[in-house]
DNA sequence: GCCAACGTTGGC
DNA sequence: GCCAACGTTGGC
């Protein structure tokens, strides 16, 4: 089990539309960018993520769990291009916002903190449990499902 | 709305 | 294969 952080502005896919699409989920399109889609290869089917709110928000909103590995990303006109499908799993009872992950000495290494323009990205098991902490959500929940 | 950081493209 | 120009992301 691996953790990740996908990234969204709320204005173009939001974790409300996230969540309204269940347990099916849905496909995580658009990413035009090697290194995101070379993390959404190493998906596996039950790895768990954080859903971030970019732009508007700027902050970690709910928890989502990958439901189907890599595959074509049907809006790409180009094969390379491939995305996972996700499904919200929970809320957080508290959003955890940029400025607090900043704030957090533990979290200083995390890819959210030292790259800011990478759309999907891991997410230590450490930093997984610690977010969750802070964010009023179970780790065992969160992390087990 | 600005701009820094970063990634990609394309001319040479 | 270098690197300048350009485009995009996302924090501020």
């Amino acid at each position: 089990m691996r953790y990740w952080l996908y990234k969204s502005e709320p204005a173009t896919w939001s974790w409300d539309q996230q969540k309204e699409k269940g347990a099916a989920g849905e496909e995580w399109t658009g990413v035009r960018n090697y290194q995101a889609r070379n993390f959404m290869r190493e998906m596996s089917v039950g790895d768990r993520g954080f859903f971030y709110h970019s732009n508007e928000g700027k902050e970690i909103v709910g928890i989502v769990e990958v439901v189907k590995e890599a595959h074509p990303d049907s809006t790409a006109d180009d094969a390379k291009w491939e995305c996972v499908d996700i499904k919200a799993v929970m809320d957080v009872p508290k959003p955890v916002s940029l400025e607090q992950v900043k704030a957090e000495p533990k979290l200083k290494d995390m890819v959210l903190v030292n790259n800011s323009r990478l759309s999907v990205q891991p997410v230590t098991e450490a930093e997984f449990a610690y977010v969750c902490e802070l964010a009023g959500v179970d780790p065992e929940k969160a992390m087990k499902g």
